[in-house]
DNA sequence: GCTGCGGGTGAGCGAGCGCTTAGAGTGCCC
DNA sequence: GGGCACTCTAAGCGCTCGCTCACCCGCAGC
C-alpha cells in the first residue's frame, strides 16, 4: 500500500518504512541477532548494543522484546506477499508467472536470508495474538501459489494430481532455501532461484 | 520393563538403545520440550519434571542441557543415515530406489516430526565440536542421495542438469516437512511420502 | 535565559536460569 | 549387620535475564 521506493538491487533495505531512525536501527540489529543465534538465545543487550544504544534505549520505542519479533514478521510477511501477488498478477502464461513466482521468492529468501530466517523460523516465539495474524498472512501466501497451479492446471498446461499438497511442497522448497543457503557458498541467489524455478516447473509437469 | 525394543509402528521408540531407563527418560522428556519450545526456551526443571524427577535428577545421567541435545542430534541422524543408506542399498532401478529413500525419509520426519524437528532446526545450539561431528553425518545424509541420483543418470532413467543443486533440493524437501507437518492434519506420513516420491521423480525427470 | 519535552543513559530490581552440594533411601556383597 | 555404590532429592549458589526508574542532554518557543 506504500509508495514504491524499491531499488534495483532491492532487498537489502526493505525496513525504509520503519520510523524514527533509532527504532529502525535497532529492528536492523534485532533481525541480525534473531537470525544469527535465534528469538530465545538473543538478549536485550546484546540488539542494543549492535545498534550502539544502551540496553534501556530498546524501551523507548519498543514495549517489549517480543513487539520486535512481532514487527519484524509482519513486515516479512508483508514482504512475501507482495513478492508473489506481484508475479501472481503479471501478464503471461500460468508456466511463465510460476517461475516468476518461484525465482523471486527464492532470491528474497537467498538475498534476504538473514530476514527470512527470522520471519520463516521465529513464528512459534510469538504469543497467540500475533501468531494469528501472521498465520492470516501466510494462508495469503498460500493461496496465490495455489491461484497459479490452478490457473495451470485449468489451461491445459499442467498435469499436477494433487493441487493442495503440490503448492505445500513448492512452498516448503521455497521456504527452506533459508535454512541452508550460505551467503559465502557458491551459489548466488539468482542461480538458485533460476534452479528451483525449473525444478519446480518439472513437478507441475510443464511442458 | 524389558529390553524389548522395535514395534511394528517403528517410530515411536527409537530410544531403546539409551540406558539406564532414567536417563531414557529424561532424553525422551527433552526431545517433546525441544520439539515444542525450541532449545533455549527449554529449562532444564522442565525436562525433569515431564520425566517425572527433581530437576537435579538431570545432571546425574547428563553433565550438562547441552550433552542432552548432542546425544539426541547423534542418534537422530545415525537413524537419518541409516534410513536413506537402507533405501540406497535395496535391489532395484534408481528409480525405485530413490522414491523408497524420499518416501521412507519423509515418512520418517512426518511420523517422527517430534524427533525430526530437533534434530534438524537445533543445530545451531550445539557447542563447535558437537556441531562438526554432526555435519560429518549430514554429508553421509546428501551422499547417499546423490549417489542414487548419479545411478540414474549413467543409467540413463534421470535427466538431471544440476546434480548437486538437484540432490540438495531433493534433501531440502525431505527435512522441511517436519517444520509443516500436522499444522494441515489432513495427511498421513504415509500419504506425503508417496506424493512426495511422485514430486521427486518428476523433479529428476524419471519417466 | 528559562522551560518543556522527546530521546537517551547508568544503575539496578525481581525472577528464573543452569548447575552444585550435602545427604537420604535402597539393594548387594562380604 | 556393616560398608559401599548407585540413584535421587531439597535447598540454594552465582549469574544473567527482561525490564524499570531517576536523571541528563540538546533544542524550540517565548
Amino acid at each position: 500500500m506504500s509508495a514504491a521506493e524499491e531499488t534495483a538491487g532491492g532487498e537489502a533495505a526493505p525496513w525504509g518504512e520503519v520510523t524514527p531512525d533509532a527504532a529502525r536501527r535497532l529492528l536492523v540489529a534485532a533481525v541480525e541477532a534473531f537470525a544469527e543465534r535465534g528469538y530465545h538465545a538473543t538478549t536485550t543487550r546484546d540488539i542494543a548494543g549492535r545498534a550502539g544504544m544502551s540496553p534501556a534505549a530498546l524501551y523507548i520505542h519498543y514495549k517489549t522484546k517480543e513487539e520486535l519479533l512481532h514487527r519484524i514478521s509482519r513486515i516479512g510477511h508483508e514482504k512475501a506477499v507482495d513478492i508473489l501477488r506481484t508475479a501472481a498478477q503479471t501478464e503471461g502464461t500460468a508456466t511463465e508467472r510460476l517461475a516468476e513466482a518461484v525465482s523471486s521468492f527464492v532470491r528474497w529468501h537467498a538475498g534476504g536470508r538473514t530476514t527470512a530466517r527470522v520471519v520463516q523460523y521465529e513464528l512459534d516465539s510469538l504469543g497467540p495474538d500475533a501468531r494469528a495474524e501472521i498465520l492470516a498472512l501466510r494462508r495469503q501466501v498460500d493461496a496465490e501459489v495455489r491461484g497459479i497451479i490452478e490457473d495451470g492446471v485449468e489451461a491445459g498446461e499442467f498435469d499436477v494430481p494433487d493441487v493442495p499438497g503440490t503448492t505445500l511442497a513448492v512452498l516448503s522448497l521455497c521456504i527452506d532455501v533459508a535454512r541452508w543457503f550460505n551467503v559465502n557458498g557458491s551459489r548466488t541467489p539468482d542461480e538458485v532461484g533460476e534452479l528451483y524455478a525449473d525444478l519446480v516447473l518439472r513437478m507441475v509437469g510443464a511442458g
